[in-house]
DNA sequence: TGATTTTAGTTTACATGTAAATTAGATGTC
DNA sequence: GACATCTAATTTACATGTAAACTAAAATCA
């Protein structure tokens, strides 16, 4: 029986440092919008798909419903987006945007402006190996955590 | 002029779920042991070398020293760390490990656990090829964020 | 139909991160 | 030595995330 004994760093801290890298880029990317990235999230949805509930949202962004109803408060005080009363029925609440939120619609290929810092100094053969090990890593995590 | 419109999903977004995950799972590991991931990220320095002063703990572990002012201020409490003054410099603070802080040093090995998970589908050939792309990828986005 | 269970959202308590202001103690310069 | 500047750590104000309790409304079922 062999037993081998690769060193290894820490991945979980290599995929920790770069997500947090990656999320100040895109936070310094959207600061004189005034927009902070758990925001820019949430209009993103909308830009898609106007009119979501609070459970769509949180099926799309992966934040949970609590984490949105606080961000949602703010993000209507900021007047990017509007609650509203669903007929059918009385608990659920459509997300609208407001033509301050509308009108930030162009932030929509944010996300390229990251990609291409990220990309930059891969060649296109690691790009294109690069996206299915990353999805099939995360497949891992979440066979072991909550989605087992 | 050719312009080459390929179309790749957000990196930053997929890298954020994958690190959320993996921090899930650490935190799965360590909750039996009343430990958060961000105590545990201390102890893990502490554990490797005892006596580092909020600095250098800042340093290593990416935090900053406002961060691990409160953390230091709950990890006391919790009676894990101890902080102690520095005589040359009064300004200066070294945080020292408990006993019941060095008796948890075994889970410095959590670490693992996780990085088994995540590579668990990967070949040996993939996880060769892994690291040093993202190291890459943290560079090029650490050049153009606040280390330029 | 009336009681029970689910579901949608919100609220609360708490841990964590950031930025900016504050405090106290070095350091440097004249 | 005295004043200006820098540095180490903390504090404060705020945004965000989680878990658990709560509310109201819908759905189920006996």
């Amino acid at each position: 029986m062999t037993v081998t004994i690769s060193y290894l760093p820490s991945m979980g801290r290599l995929l920790n440092t770069l997500s947090e890298a990656a999320c100040s880029l895109a936070e310094d990317y959207l600061r004189p919008h005034d927009l902070s990235l758990a925001q820019w999230v949430v209009l993103s949805a909308l830009w898609r798909h106007d009119g979501l509930s609070v459970s769509e949202l949180s099926d799309y962004s992966g934040k949970k419903t609590a984490a949105l109803s606080r961000l949602l408060d703010r993000m209507e005080s900021k007047e990017l987006v509007r609650r509203s009363a669903v007929e059918d029925d009385k608990r659920s609440v459509k997300i609208h945007l407001t033509e301050k939120g509308q009108g930030l619609s162009h932030l929509i290929d944010m996300y390229r402006h990251v990609n291409g810092v990220l990309l930059a100094d891969l060649t296109e053969e690691e790009q294109k190996m690069l996206l299915p090990m990353l999805e099939r890593m995360l497949q891992s995590v979440q066979t072991k955590h909550g989605k087992p």
